[in-house]
DNA sequence: CCATTAGGTTCCAAATATTGAGACCAAGTT
DNA sequence: AACTTGGTCTCAATATTTGGAACCTAATGG
Protein backbone atom coordinates (compact mmCIF):
# COMPACT_ATOMS: atom_id res chain seq x y z
CA UNK A 1 0.00 0.00 0.00
CA UNK A 2 3.08 2.18 1.02
CA UNK A 3 4.47 1.57 -2.85
CA UNK A 4 1.47 0.12 -5.50
CA UNK A 5 4.07 2.19 -8.24
CA UNK A 6 1.58 0.92 -10.65
CA UNK A 7 -1.71 0.34 -10.74
CA UNK A 8 -2.48 0.04 -14.70
CA UNK A 9 -4.53 -3.15 -14.72
CA UNK A 10 -4.63 -5.81 -17.13
CA UNK A 11 -3.58 -3.96 -20.15
CA UNK A 12 -0.10 -3.06 -18.20
CA UNK A 13 0.52 -6.32 -16.83
CA UNK A 14 -0.18 -7.75 -20.81
CA UNK A 15 2.43 -4.87 -21.76
CA UNK A 16 4.99 -6.20 -19.35
CA UNK A 17 5.14 -9.25 -20.52
CA UNK A 18 5.72 -7.38 -24.07
CA UNK A 19 8.78 -6.01 -22.34
CA UNK A 20 9.67 -9.16 -20.62
CA UNK A 21 9.98 -10.95 -24.47
CA UNK A 22 11.52 -7.66 -26.01
CA UNK A 23 14.12 -7.87 -23.34
CA UNK A 24 15.44 -11.16 -24.45
CA UNK A 25 15.26 -9.98 -27.62
CA UNK A 26 15.46 -13.48 -29.22
CA UNK A 27 12.70 -15.92 -30.09
CA UNK A 28 11.05 -17.31 -26.15
CA UNK A 29 9.88 -20.79 -25.10
CA UNK A 30 7.04 -20.41 -22.91
CA UNK A 31 8.39 -21.68 -19.92
CA UNK A 32 11.47 -19.24 -20.04
CA UNK A 33 8.42 -16.90 -19.48
CA UNK A 34 7.15 -18.53 -16.94
CA UNK A 35 9.88 -18.50 -14.62
CA UNK A 36 11.03 -14.83 -15.25
CA UNK A 37 7.29 -13.65 -15.11
CA UNK A 38 5.47 -13.70 -11.50
CA UNK A 39 2.64 -15.51 -13.23
CA UNK A 40 0.99 -18.32 -12.88
CA UNK A 41 0.68 -21.02 -15.62
CA UNK A 42 -2.65 -20.25 -16.83
CA UNK A 43 -2.32 -16.47 -16.47
CA UNK A 44 0.47 -16.04 -18.52
CA UNK A 45 -0.67 -18.59 -20.94
CA UNK A 46 -4.10 -16.53 -21.69
CA UNK A 47 -1.61 -13.76 -21.77
CA UNK A 48 0.60 -14.84 -24.26
CA UNK A 49 -2.73 -16.38 -26.31
CA UNK A 50 -3.99 -12.66 -26.00
CA UNK A 51 -1.19 -10.62 -27.60
CA UNK A 52 -0.27 -13.22 -30.03
CA UNK A 53 -3.59 -12.60 -31.73
CA UNK A 54 -3.56 -9.07 -31.30
CA UNK A 55 -0.27 -9.39 -33.64
CA UNK A 56 1.71 -7.82 -30.61
CA UNK A 57 3.61 -10.93 -30.56
CA UNK A 58 4.35 -13.77 -32.73
CA UNK A 59 4.26 -17.46 -32.40
CA UNK A 60 6.75 -19.76 -34.23
CA UNK A 61 4.23 -23.03 -34.07
CA UNK A 62 7.15 -25.39 -35.03
CA UNK A 63 9.85 -24.07 -32.09
CA UNK A 64 7.00 -22.83 -29.74
CA UNK A 65 8.99 -19.68 -29.22
CA UNK A 66 7.20 -16.05 -29.11
CA UNK A 67 8.81 -13.44 -30.20
CA UNK A 68 7.85 -9.52 -30.57
CA UNK A 69 5.18 -9.16 -33.67
CA UNK A 70 4.95 -7.12 -36.31
CA UNK A 71 1.98 -4.95 -35.54
CA UNK A 72 4.45 -3.06 -33.14
CA UNK A 73 6.51 -2.08 -35.90
CA UNK A 74 3.65 -0.53 -37.85
CA UNK A 75 2.61 1.30 -34.76
CA UNK A 76 5.91 2.14 -33.73
CA UNK A 77 6.03 4.17 -37.42
CA UNK A 78 3.46 6.00 -36.12
CA UNK A 79 5.70 6.60 -33.22
CA UNK A 80 8.41 7.40 -34.66
CA UNK A 81 6.59 10.38 -36.62
CA UNK A 82 4.37 11.76 -34.26
CA UNK A 83 6.43 11.62 -30.66
CA UNK A 84 9.77 11.45 -31.23
CA UNK A 85 12.33 14.41 -32.08
CA UNK A 86 13.58 12.30 -35.52
CA UNK A 87 11.13 14.10 -38.32
CA UNK A 88 11.96 17.39 -36.68
CA UNK A 89 15.51 17.14 -36.34
CA UNK A 90 16.16 14.95 -39.68
CA UNK A 91 17.62 17.96 -41.91
CA UNK A 92 19.55 19.35 -39.01
CA UNK A 93 21.38 15.99 -38.29
CA UNK A 94 21.98 15.72 -42.29
CA UNK A 95 23.50 19.15 -42.47
CA UNK A 96 25.77 18.39 -38.83
CA UNK A 97 26.81 14.89 -40.54
CA UNK A 98 28.26 16.53 -43.29
CA UNK A 99 30.13 18.92 -41.21
CA UNK A 100 31.76 16.74 -39.08
CA UNK A 101 31.49 13.31 -40.62
CA UNK A 102 31.58 11.36 -37.66
CA UNK A 103 28.76 9.11 -36.48
CA UNK A 104 25.89 11.11 -34.50
CA UNK A 105 23.31 9.78 -32.48
CA UNK A 106 19.90 11.64 -31.54
CA UNK A 107 18.48 10.34 -28.27
CA UNK A 108 15.95 10.61 -26.21
CA UNK A 109 14.80 9.47 -22.44
CA UNK A 110 12.06 6.64 -22.35
CA UNK A 111 11.52 5.01 -19.02
CA UNK A 112 15.06 5.96 -17.34
CA UNK A 113 16.75 4.82 -20.28
CA UNK A 114 18.24 6.33 -23.39
CA UNK A 115 16.19 5.68 -27.03
CA UNK A 116 17.62 5.97 -30.02
CA UNK A 117 15.74 7.57 -32.36
CA UNK A 118 18.02 8.44 -34.89
CA UNK A 119 21.51 8.45 -36.06
CA UNK A 120 23.64 9.09 -38.80
CA UNK A 121 26.55 6.56 -39.60
CA UNK A 122 30.29 7.81 -40.02
CA UNK A 123 31.51 6.83 -43.40
CA UNK A 124 34.27 4.90 -42.02
CA UNK A 125 32.84 1.16 -40.70
CA UNK A 126 33.06 1.34 -37.18
CA UNK A 127 29.31 0.09 -35.31
CA UNK A 128 28.21 1.39 -32.34
CA UNK A 129 26.08 -1.20 -30.28
CA UNK A 130 23.22 1.49 -31.50
CA UNK A 131 20.42 1.19 -33.35
CA UNK A 132 17.53 2.88 -34.48
CA UNK A 133 14.60 1.58 -31.08
CA UNK A 134 17.73 0.42 -29.41
CA UNK A 135 17.78 1.28 -26.08
CA UNK A 136 21.32 2.04 -23.30
CA UNK A 137 21.69 2.73 -19.84
CA UNK A 138 21.46 6.36 -19.04
CA UNK A 139 24.17 6.79 -16.51
CA UNK A 140 26.65 5.64 -18.43
CA UNK A 141 26.26 7.04 -21.62
CA UNK A 142 26.66 10.77 -23.19
CA UNK A 143 23.64 11.40 -24.15
CA UNK A 144 22.13 9.78 -21.13
CA UNK A 145 23.83 11.76 -18.73
CA UNK A 146 23.69 15.10 -20.13
CA UNK A 147 19.44 14.82 -20.46
CA UNK A 148 19.68 13.37 -16.97
CA UNK A 149 21.64 16.45 -15.74
CA UNK A 150 19.13 19.25 -17.65
CA UNK A 151 15.83 17.52 -15.84
CA UNK A 152 13.85 19.09 -13.59
CA UNK A 153 14.40 17.31 -9.84
CA UNK A 154 11.21 15.81 -10.15
CA UNK A 155 11.66 13.64 -13.11
CA UNK A 156 15.63 13.70 -12.26
CA UNK A 157 14.14 11.39 -8.53
CA UNK A 158 12.19 9.75 -11.02
CA UNK A 159 14.45 8.87 -13.63
CA UNK A 160 17.66 8.05 -10.96
CA UNK A 161 15.67 5.35 -9.63
CA UNK A 162 15.27 4.04 -12.77
CA UNK A 163 19.05 3.31 -12.79
CA UNK A 164 20.78 -0.14 -12.11
CA UNK A 165 24.04 1.28 -12.11
CA UNK A 166 25.82 -1.80 -13.83
CA UNK A 167 29.57 -1.20 -13.83
CA UNK A 168 29.62 -2.11 -18.01
CA UNK A 169 33.94 -0.66 -17.91
CA UNK A 170 36.28 0.73 -15.15
CA UNK A 171 35.02 4.68 -15.46
CA UNK A 172 31.13 3.73 -15.35
CA UNK A 173 29.57 5.56 -12.53
CA UNK A 174 28.55 3.24 -10.00
CA UNK A 175 26.59 5.16 -7.68
CA UNK A 176 24.11 7.82 -7.63
CA UNK A 177 26.21 10.35 -5.85
CA UNK A 178 29.42 10.00 -8.53
CA UNK A 179 26.80 10.65 -11.07
CA UNK A 180 25.08 13.34 -9.28
CA UNK A 181 28.06 15.34 -8.93
CA UNK A 182 29.16 15.27 -12.73
CA UNK A 183 26.11 16.94 -13.32
CA UNK A 184 27.09 20.52 -12.01
CA UNK A 185 30.27 19.89 -14.23
CA UNK A 186 27.81 19.26 -17.17
CA UNK A 187 25.60 22.23 -17.17
CA UNK A 188 28.44 24.66 -16.30
CA UNK A 189 30.32 23.23 -19.67
CA UNK A 190 26.85 22.75 -21.82
CA UNK A 191 27.95 18.88 -22.65
CA UNK A 192 28.40 16.16 -21.86
CA UNK A 193 31.65 13.74 -22.19
CA UNK A 194 31.55 9.55 -22.23
CA UNK A 195 34.35 8.44 -21.29
CA UNK A 196 34.15 4.71 -22.15
CA UNK A 197 31.87 3.95 -19.68
CA UNK A 198 29.92 1.83 -21.62
CA UNK A 199 31.99 0.46 -24.32
CA UNK A 200 35.85 0.07 -24.20
CA UNK A 201 37.02 2.18 -26.54
CA UNK A 202 34.00 4.21 -27.39
CA UNK A 203 33.84 7.40 -26.18
CA UNK A 204 31.46 10.39 -27.11
CA UNK A 205 30.37 14.16 -26.28
CA UNK A 206 26.74 14.83 -26.24
CA UNK A 207 25.01 18.14 -25.90
CA UNK A 208 21.07 18.76 -24.62
CA UNK A 209 18.17 19.90 -27.13
CA UNK A 210 16.57 22.37 -24.69
CA UNK A 211 12.61 23.53 -25.61
CA UNK A 212 12.45 27.49 -25.43
CA UNK A 213 11.30 26.88 -21.99
CA UNK A 214 13.93 25.16 -20.95
CA UNK A 215 12.50 22.02 -20.63
CA UNK A 216 15.34 18.79 -21.89
CA UNK A 217 13.77 16.72 -24.72
CA UNK A 218 16.99 14.65 -25.66
CA UNK A 219 20.13 15.05 -27.03
CA UNK A 220 22.93 14.52 -29.84
CA UNK A 221 26.15 13.20 -29.25
CA UNK A 222 29.37 12.58 -31.72
CA UNK A 223 30.70 8.99 -31.19
CA UNK A 224 33.97 7.67 -31.72
CA UNK A 225 36.40 5.60 -30.95
CA UNK A 226 39.53 5.80 -28.53
CA UNK A 227 41.94 4.60 -31.62
CA UNK A 228 40.58 7.69 -34.18
CA UNK A 229 40.27 10.58 -31.73
CA UNK A 230 40.88 11.39 -27.97
CA UNK A 231 38.36 13.38 -25.75
CA UNK A 232 40.56 16.69 -26.43
CA UNK A 233 39.54 15.72 -30.21
CA UNK A 234 35.97 15.44 -29.62
CA UNK A 235 35.84 19.06 -27.95
CA UNK A 236 36.13 20.45 -31.33
CA UNK A 237 32.99 19.51 -32.27
CA UNK A 238 31.25 21.19 -29.56
CA UNK A 239 30.60 24.55 -31.42
CA UNK A 240 28.82 22.40 -34.40
CA UNK A 241 27.18 19.96 -32.10
CA UNK A 242 25.67 23.35 -29.75
CA UNK A 243 24.88 24.56 -33.29
CA UNK A 244 22.94 21.73 -33.87
CA UNK A 245 21.27 21.17 -30.49
CA UNK A 246 20.18 24.81 -30.78
CA UNK A 247 18.35 24.89 -33.78
CA UNK A 248 16.38 21.31 -32.55
CA UNK A 249 15.67 23.18 -29.91
CA UNK A 250 14.10 26.19 -31.92
CA UNK A 251 12.35 23.71 -34.05
CA UNK A 252 11.20 21.30 -31.66
CA UNK A 253 9.64 24.30 -29.22
CA UNK A 254 7.40 25.99 -32.20
CA UNK A 255 6.73 22.71 -34.12
CA UNK A 256 4.43 19.69 -32.32
CA UNK A 257 6.61 19.05 -29.57
CA UNK A 258 6.53 15.42 -28.07
CA UNK A 259 6.30 14.90 -24.18
CA UNK A 260 9.25 14.38 -22.06
CA UNK A 261 8.87 10.51 -20.44
CA UNK B 1 -22.84 -14.67 -30.78
CA UNK B 2 -22.46 -15.61 -34.23
CA UNK B 3 -19.96 -12.97 -35.07
CA UNK B 4 -17.42 -12.50 -32.52
CA UNK B 5 -14.17 -12.61 -34.15
CA UNK B 6 -12.40 -10.84 -31.42
CA UNK B 7 -12.64 -11.94 -28.10
CA UNK B 8 -9.33 -10.31 -26.31
CA UNK B 9 -10.97 -8.76 -23.31
CA UNK B 10 -9.35 -5.64 -21.90
CA UNK B 11 -6.03 -5.62 -23.61
CA UNK B 12 -7.72 -6.29 -27.09
CA UNK B 13 -9.72 -2.78 -26.63
CA UNK B 14 -6.74 -1.10 -25.43
CA UNK B 15 -4.91 -1.83 -28.68
CA UNK B 16 -7.49 -1.34 -30.71
CA UNK B 17 -7.35 2.45 -29.14
CA UNK B 18 -3.90 2.29 -30.29
CA UNK B 19 -4.60 1.61 -33.15
CA UNK B 20 -7.34 4.30 -33.37
CA UNK B 21 -4.42 6.58 -32.68
CA UNK B 22 -1.93 5.44 -35.44
CA UNK B 23 -4.91 5.61 -37.94
CA UNK B 24 -5.19 9.24 -37.53
CA UNK B 25 -1.06 9.67 -38.06
CA UNK B 26 -1.22 12.64 -36.32
CA UNK B 27 -1.47 14.23 -32.34
CA UNK B 28 -5.10 13.72 -31.21
CA UNK B 29 -7.57 15.13 -29.29
CA UNK B 30 -9.59 13.52 -27.04
CA UNK B 31 -12.49 14.23 -28.35
CA UNK B 32 -12.18 13.63 -31.43
CA UNK B 33 -10.90 9.67 -30.30
CA UNK B 34 -14.40 9.68 -29.01
CA UNK B 35 -16.44 9.84 -31.73
CA UNK B 36 -14.37 7.34 -33.65
CA UNK B 37 -14.14 5.01 -30.80
CA UNK B 38 -17.52 3.28 -29.58
CA UNK B 39 -16.78 3.82 -26.26
CA UNK B 40 -18.19 6.12 -23.56
CA UNK B 41 -16.45 8.99 -21.83
CA UNK B 42 -15.46 7.64 -19.10
CA UNK B 43 -13.91 4.33 -20.63
CA UNK B 44 -12.24 5.48 -22.95
CA UNK B 45 -10.44 8.43 -20.92
CA UNK B 46 -9.09 5.77 -18.40
CA UNK B 47 -7.40 3.49 -21.27
CA UNK B 48 -6.32 6.62 -22.85
CA UNK B 49 -4.52 7.57 -19.35
CA UNK B 50 -3.51 3.57 -18.76
CA UNK B 51 -1.92 3.97 -21.98
CA UNK B 52 -0.24 7.12 -21.56
CA UNK B 53 1.62 6.16 -18.18
CA UNK B 54 2.58 2.87 -19.91
CA UNK B 55 4.41 4.95 -22.24
CA UNK B 56 2.60 3.46 -25.09
CA UNK B 57 0.87 7.14 -25.85
CA UNK B 58 2.41 10.43 -25.17
CA UNK B 59 0.35 13.09 -23.76
CA UNK B 60 0.87 16.69 -24.79
CA UNK B 61 -0.17 19.09 -21.51
CA UNK B 62 -0.22 21.93 -23.89
CA UNK B 63 -1.94 21.14 -27.09
CA UNK B 64 -3.63 18.63 -24.80
CA UNK B 65 -3.38 15.64 -27.41
CA UNK B 66 -2.60 12.44 -27.54
CA UNK B 67 -0.16 10.60 -29.46
CA UNK B 68 2.22 7.24 -30.16
CA UNK B 69 4.63 6.80 -27.39
CA UNK B 70 8.17 6.19 -27.57
CA UNK B 71 7.99 2.52 -25.62
CA UNK B 72 6.80 1.34 -28.90
CA UNK B 73 9.82 2.17 -30.65
CA UNK B 74 11.69 -0.06 -28.44
CA UNK B 75 9.53 -2.74 -28.66
CA UNK B 76 9.50 -2.86 -32.10
CA UNK B 77 12.68 -2.24 -32.44
CA UNK B 78 12.90 -5.84 -31.21
CA UNK B 79 10.25 -7.02 -33.45
CA UNK B 80 11.66 -6.04 -36.61
CA UNK B 81 14.45 -7.93 -35.39
CA UNK B 82 13.24 -11.36 -34.36
CA UNK B 83 9.89 -11.29 -36.22
CA UNK B 84 10.89 -9.34 -39.62
CA UNK B 85 12.41 -10.65 -42.61
CA UNK B 86 14.29 -7.73 -42.49
CA UNK B 87 17.63 -9.48 -40.76
CA UNK B 88 17.56 -11.95 -42.80
CA UNK B 89 17.15 -10.74 -45.93
CA UNK B 90 19.93 -7.54 -45.89
CA UNK B 91 22.16 -8.89 -47.09
CA UNK B 92 20.34 -10.27 -50.01
CA UNK B 93 19.08 -6.96 -51.03
CA UNK B 94 22.44 -5.09 -50.20
CA UNK B 95 23.28 -7.21 -53.11
CA UNK B 96 20.01 -7.07 -55.45
CA UNK B 97 20.18 -3.02 -55.20
CA UNK B 98 23.63 -3.20 -56.31
CA UNK B 99 22.69 -5.42 -59.46
CA UNK B 100 19.93 -3.31 -60.32
CA UNK B 101 20.18 -0.01 -59.11
CA UNK B 102 16.33 0.86 -58.36
CA UNK B 103 14.09 1.51 -55.17
CA UNK B 104 13.61 -2.29 -53.63
CA UNK B 105 10.93 -3.05 -50.83
CA UNK B 106 11.11 -6.16 -48.75
CA UNK B 107 7.16 -6.51 -47.50
CA UNK B 108 5.15 -8.69 -44.88
CA UNK B 109 1.25 -9.06 -44.35
CA UNK B 110 0.31 -7.90 -41.07
CA UNK B 111 -3.49 -7.90 -40.28
CA UNK B 112 -4.38 -8.04 -44.08
CA UNK B 113 -2.24 -4.89 -44.89
CA UNK B 114 1.18 -4.81 -46.93
CA UNK B 115 3.74 -3.57 -44.31
CA UNK B 116 6.85 -2.44 -45.93
CA UNK B 117 9.74 -3.87 -43.20
CA UNK B 118 13.01 -2.59 -45.25
CA UNK B 119 13.60 -0.89 -48.65
CA UNK B 120 16.75 0.31 -50.43
CA UNK B 121 16.60 3.29 -52.18
CA UNK B 122 16.71 3.78 -55.55
CA UNK B 123 20.07 6.82 -56.23
CA UNK B 124 17.66 8.75 -58.09
CA UNK B 125 15.86 10.85 -55.93
CA UNK B 126 12.45 9.51 -56.05
CA UNK B 127 10.53 8.84 -53.33
CA UNK B 128 7.52 6.49 -53.01
CA UNK B 129 4.80 6.36 -50.20
CA UNK B 130 6.78 3.40 -48.77
CA UNK B 131 9.09 3.59 -45.53
CA UNK B 132 9.49 0.96 -43.06
CA UNK B 133 7.22 0.27 -40.41
CA UNK B 134 4.39 2.43 -43.38
CA UNK B 135 1.32 0.16 -44.32
CA UNK B 136 -0.27 0.05 -48.13
CA UNK B 137 -3.30 -1.47 -48.72
CA UNK B 138 -2.86 -5.25 -50.56
CA UNK B 139 -5.16 -4.87 -52.68
CA UNK B 140 -3.14 -2.51 -55.03
CA UNK B 141 0.20 -3.23 -54.64
CA UNK B 142 2.53 -5.65 -56.13
CA UNK B 143 4.14 -6.54 -52.70
CA UNK B 144 0.46 -7.29 -51.56
CA UNK B 145 -1.53 -9.33 -54.33
CA UNK B 146 1.79 -11.07 -54.96
CA UNK B 147 1.50 -12.41 -51.24
CA UNK B 148 -2.07 -12.87 -51.23
CA UNK B 149 -2.06 -14.87 -54.67
CA UNK B 150 0.10 -17.25 -53.07
CA UNK B 151 -1.64 -17.81 -49.64
CA UNK B 152 -3.35 -20.79 -48.55
CA UNK B 153 -6.93 -20.47 -48.87
CA UNK B 154 -7.56 -20.11 -45.20
CA UNK B 155 -5.37 -17.07 -45.16
CA UNK B 156 -6.79 -16.03 -48.54
CA UNK B 157 -10.24 -15.50 -46.62
CA UNK B 158 -9.20 -13.86 -44.19
CA UNK B 159 -6.99 -11.27 -45.61
CA UNK B 160 -9.62 -10.82 -48.53
CA UNK B 161 -11.93 -9.85 -45.85
CA UNK B 162 -10.25 -7.30 -44.46
CA UNK B 163 -9.78 -5.51 -47.70
CA UNK B 164 -11.72 -2.33 -48.08
CA UNK B 165 -11.28 -2.16 -51.97
CA UNK B 166 -10.22 1.47 -52.31
CA UNK B 167 -9.87 2.59 -55.83
CA UNK B 168 -7.01 5.06 -55.97
CA UNK B 169 -6.81 5.33 -59.23
CA UNK B 170 -8.34 4.06 -62.40
CA UNK B 171 -6.81 0.67 -62.33
CA UNK B 172 -7.40 -0.54 -59.31
CA UNK B 173 -9.23 -3.53 -58.70
CA UNK B 174 -12.50 -2.63 -57.53
CA UNK B 175 -13.61 -5.49 -55.43
CA UNK B 176 -12.88 -8.91 -54.66
CA UNK B 177 -13.25 -11.66 -57.92
CA UNK B 178 -11.42 -9.05 -59.93
CA UNK B 179 -8.29 -9.64 -57.84
CA UNK B 180 -8.95 -13.17 -57.57
CA UNK B 181 -8.86 -13.34 -61.32
CA UNK B 182 -5.42 -11.82 -60.99
CA UNK B 183 -4.15 -14.49 -59.03
CA UNK B 184 -4.05 -17.28 -61.17
CA UNK B 185 -2.09 -15.02 -63.77
CA UNK B 186 -0.05 -13.90 -61.02
CA UNK B 187 1.07 -17.77 -60.33
CA UNK B 188 2.15 -18.60 -63.16
CA UNK B 189 4.04 -16.14 -64.03
CA UNK B 190 5.62 -16.09 -60.65
CA UNK B 191 5.48 -12.39 -60.18
CA UNK B 192 2.94 -9.83 -60.13
CA UNK B 193 2.91 -6.18 -61.74
CA UNK B 194 1.41 -3.19 -59.74
CA UNK B 195 -0.08 -0.94 -62.58
CA UNK B 196 -0.06 2.29 -61.15
CA UNK B 197 -2.95 0.71 -59.09
CA UNK B 198 -2.07 2.58 -56.00
CA UNK B 199 -0.42 5.84 -56.94
CA UNK B 200 -1.08 7.11 -60.20
CA UNK B 201 2.58 7.29 -62.50
CA UNK B 202 4.52 4.48 -59.76
CA UNK B 203 4.36 0.90 -61.11
CA UNK B 204 6.11 -1.83 -59.78
CA UNK B 205 7.08 -5.86 -60.33
CA UNK B 206 6.73 -7.86 -57.46
CA UNK B 207 8.04 -11.55 -56.47
CA UNK B 208 7.01 -13.38 -53.40
CA UNK B 209 8.68 -14.95 -50.88
CA UNK B 210 8.43 -18.71 -50.33
CA UNK B 211 9.60 -21.04 -47.41
CA UNK B 212 10.66 -24.42 -48.37
CA UNK B 213 7.14 -25.85 -47.47
CA UNK B 214 5.45 -23.74 -49.91
CA UNK B 215 4.12 -21.30 -46.79
CA UNK B 216 5.02 -17.45 -48.57
CA UNK B 217 6.45 -14.80 -45.58
CA UNK B 218 6.47 -11.70 -47.70
CA UNK B 219 7.38 -10.10 -51.00
CA UNK B 220 9.60 -7.67 -52.87
CA UNK B 221 9.13 -5.50 -55.19
CA UNK B 222 11.40 -3.12 -57.53
CA UNK B 223 9.40 0.20 -58.10
CA UNK B 224 10.04 2.80 -60.24
CA UNK B 225 8.14 6.03 -62.30
CA UNK B 226 6.69 5.53 -65.26
CA UNK B 227 8.23 8.33 -66.30
CA UNK B 228 11.56 6.63 -66.43
CA UNK B 229 10.49 2.57 -67.32
CA UNK B 230 7.46 0.44 -68.62
CA UNK B 231 5.90 -2.48 -67.54
CA UNK B 232 8.30 -3.97 -70.01
CA UNK B 233 11.45 -3.01 -68.74
CA UNK B 234 10.75 -3.68 -65.10
CA UNK B 235 10.04 -7.43 -66.93
CA UNK B 236 13.86 -7.40 -67.02
CA UNK B 237 14.27 -7.71 -63.01
CA UNK B 238 12.37 -10.78 -63.09
CA UNK B 239 15.60 -12.71 -62.89
CA UNK B 240 17.58 -10.91 -60.43
CA UNK B 241 14.55 -10.38 -58.35
CA UNK B 242 13.56 -14.41 -58.68
CA UNK B 243 16.97 -14.85 -57.48
CA UNK B 244 16.63 -12.97 -54.68
CA UNK B 245 13.39 -13.95 -53.22
CA UNK B 246 14.61 -17.78 -53.49
CA UNK B 247 17.89 -16.73 -51.66
CA UNK B 248 15.66 -15.24 -48.83
CA UNK B 249 13.11 -17.99 -48.98
CA UNK B 250 15.89 -20.42 -48.65
CA UNK B 251 18.22 -18.49 -45.50
CA UNK B 252 14.43 -18.01 -43.65
CA UNK B 253 13.91 -21.64 -44.02
CA UNK B 254 16.55 -22.50 -41.93
CA UNK B 255 16.53 -19.70 -40.18
CA UNK B 256 13.92 -18.35 -37.07
CA UNK B 257 11.18 -17.73 -38.97
CA UNK B 258 8.57 -15.27 -38.14
CA UNK B 259 5.18 -16.57 -37.93
CA UNK B 260 3.02 -14.74 -40.42
CA UNK B 261 -0.06 -12.42 -39.42
C1' DC C 1 -19.83 40.37 -17.34
C1' DC C 2 -22.61 36.74 -16.38
C1' DA C 3 -24.73 32.67 -18.81
C1' DT C 4 -24.04 28.89 -21.43
C1' DT C 5 -21.70 25.24 -23.42
C1' DA C 6 -18.23 22.02 -24.87
C1' DG C 7 -14.36 19.36 -23.39
C1' DG C 8 -12.49 16.76 -19.74
C1' DT C 9 -12.33 14.31 -15.19
C1' DT C 10 -14.09 11.74 -11.19
C1' DC C 11 -17.48 8.59 -8.51
C1' DC C 12 -19.65 4.45 -7.53
C1' DA C 13 -22.58 0.28 -7.69
C1' DA C 14 -23.58 -3.30 -11.14
C1' DA C 15 -21.81 -6.23 -14.68
C1' DT C 16 -18.06 -8.65 -16.39
C1' DA C 17 -13.57 -10.24 -17.12
C1' DT C 18 -9.54 -11.91 -14.89
C1' DT C 19 -7.43 -15.19 -11.98
C1' DG C 20 -4.95 -19.51 -10.65
C1' DA C 21 -5.24 -24.29 -8.66
C1' DG C 22 -5.26 -28.18 -10.53
C1' DA C 23 -6.67 -31.58 -14.04
C1' DC C 24 -5.25 -32.93 -18.46
C1' DC C 25 -2.55 -33.98 -22.55
C1' DA C 26 1.48 -34.81 -25.65
C1' DA C 27 6.04 -35.96 -26.40
C1' DG C 28 10.39 -37.00 -25.21
C1' DT C 29 13.67 -39.59 -21.37
C1' DT C 30 15.26 -43.02 -18.43
C1' DA D 1 6.44 -48.68 -19.39
C1' DA D 2 6.76 -45.29 -15.91
C1' DC D 3 8.28 -40.75 -15.48
C1' DT D 4 9.42 -36.26 -16.50
C1' DT D 5 9.00 -31.75 -18.76
C1' DG D 6 6.41 -28.36 -21.30
C1' DG D 7 2.13 -26.74 -22.58
C1' DT D 8 -3.17 -26.22 -22.67
C1' DC D 9 -7.88 -26.25 -20.64
C1' DT D 10 -11.77 -25.78 -16.95
C1' DC D 11 -14.28 -23.61 -13.48
C1' DA D 12 -15.70 -21.14 -9.30
C1' DA D 13 -13.95 -17.22 -6.49
C1' DT D 14 -12.48 -12.66 -7.01
C1' DA D 15 -10.95 -8.36 -8.61
C1' DT D 16 -11.53 -5.24 -12.50
C1' DT D 17 -13.73 -3.02 -15.75
C1' DT D 18 -17.69 -0.43 -16.99
C1' DG D 19 -20.57 3.69 -17.99
C1' DG D 20 -24.38 6.80 -16.31
C1' DA D 21 -24.35 10.79 -14.30
C1' DA D 22 -22.46 14.43 -11.49
C1' DC D 23 -18.80 17.62 -11.56
C1' DC D 24 -15.33 20.59 -12.85
C1' DT D 25 -12.99 24.21 -15.82
C1' DA D 26 -12.04 27.18 -19.51
C1' DA D 27 -13.72 29.00 -23.38
C1' DT D 28 -17.74 31.26 -26.21
C1' DG D 29 -21.48 34.35 -26.82
C1' DG D 30 -25.23 37.24 -25.72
Amino acid sequence: MTKPEKKDGTVGKALEILDLVAEVGRPVRFSELLVTSQHPKATLYRFLQTLTNQGMLSYDEEKQTYAMGLRLVRLAHSAWQNSSLAPVAADILDQLEKEIGETIHLAQMENGQVLFVDKRRSSVLFETLAQTGRVAPAHCTGVGKVILAYMSAERLERALRQQAFVPYTATTHRDRESLIKEFEEIRSAGFAFDREEHEQGIISIAAPILLNNGRVVGSISVATSTTRFTLKDLEAFKPALLNATQKIGDAATTWQFPSPS
